[in-house]
DNA sequence: TCGCTTTCGCTACGAGTCGTAGCGTAACTG
DNA sequence: CAGTTACGCTACGACTCGTAGCGAAAGCGA
């Protein structure tokens, strides 16, 4: 049995550098529920939908999930914590299918973007974890590494496809790469998030289309 | 009694489209302090750094203010509209000196905005605000008029500034113009903010200095 | 000066949420 | 089977919420 031992401690690790606060899982005992976990996080979305963030309460979580308040209280410290693993679900599903250009690429994923943030859930959750981080640095890293770092891999996937077809010049200097990853992903997630979310008009194609070509063009002009 | 319904619809209009959800002051009685309402407002941003959002309890802030909770609820309809105008004053202070060039003007109001945005008030208010707004059409109105549409003219005067200084071709239809200054303000504000509150790294001169070579060289690019 | 009107500070209230503790039971391990 | 942990349930004190009622204070018009 010494593999599954090795699986359930790698499972504990990537749990805590993934979402949960999950520790690593006893080898004896009774076994935690996943079922209740994915009722938990299915019915924290819910709510969010119905509620909003400030009306949200871990009771009424707990009610809708079919389990008692003390089984959410158990595995989450708290709302925010339970709110960020429930949306770090939702960003997982963006995706970069291979358009054939790095305008298209780019085009895609924030419409994809987008499209999630269209969800009330996403919308409000993602906005009120953030505010809370700033008061809260555990709950700030738990964002970063449950979500922030996590979708950066889709500007380095990006950025590696445009190099291979030679849209962009090959990487020289690995930290002037990652600075230029970094900036691209604060442009296009801050600008799909402020248009959707602040200035609350529609990330529509054509708007899509305008950014990119700025964003683009900022680019060539600014690397070469 | 019209024109009584008359008068209150157009003060809630005014009170509406500036800041505080006032009514139009009576002409008898005792007059409203307009030092409690100093005192609220500042008590408020004091509460933000100490406490966070969630933290703030409008009991609080009449405490520190010195006044009762009563007098808090008189004037302000709850926590999210508090805040708001709690901060739309912080917002106010954004100015836009001439610095000779548009790439000079940007880095300048940018460099401005991060520095607010270190202020421990600004930052959990304003993400805590658009997170409510995101479930209250109202709030997000509110937040619109105090604060979004306020800060739309520090792009507007820069972007007159360079076509007179003949940085920008002067400008043909103002539908077109309208939307380039929507889409630099969402770009501008999107990154900064995604910056410093999202991915948590300093917006210091490095970081502007690159984003402002991205954004003017996307947008010789796209408008020519 | 005297009413009239509105705001003020204060107290109190029911309703709701918080996070925790205790208990008996269920589930899994060796 | 014994040992260990998770579960559902109930109950709890502490806190916040938003409102109501009261008497006093402050300004305005006659």
């Amino acid at each position: 049995m010494k593999w599954l031992t090795a699986i359930f401690l790698l499972a504990g690790m990537v749990a805590s550098m993934r979402s949960h606060p999950r520790r690593a899982p006893a080898r004896t005992g009774r076994p935690r529920s996943a079922e209740a976990d994915a009722a938990i996080l299915g019915a924290t979305r819910a709510a969010l939908v119905e509620l909003g963030w400030s009306r949200l309460t871990l009771g009424d979580v707990a009610t809708r999930a079919g389990v008692a308040k003390t089984t959410v209280y158990r595995r989450w410290s708290g709302k925010s914590e339970l709110v960020v693993d429930a949306v770090a679900e939702l960003f997982d599903e963006l995706e970069l299918p291979d358009r054939g250009s790095l305008a298209a690429d780019i085009e895609g994923v924030v419409l994809q973007f987008a499209a999630l943030l269209e969800r009330p859930e996403a919308r409000t959750a993602l906005m009120a974890v953030v505010a809370e981080s700033t008061t809260d640095v555990p709950l700030r890293e738990r964002i970063r590494v449950s979500i922030v770092d996590r979708q950066k891999r889709l500007v380095l996937e990006g950025r590696a496809r445009a190099r291979a077809r030679g849209e962009l010049p090959v990487e020289t200097d690995p930290v002037t790469a990652a600075r230029a990853a970094d900036l691209i992903f604060d442009m296009i997630a801050g600008a799909v998030v402020h248009r959707a979310l602040v200035s609350c008009e529609p990330v529509d194609r054509h708007w899509v289309g305008r950014f990119t070509a700025v964003l683009l063009g900022g680019l060539g002009a600014a690397e070469s």
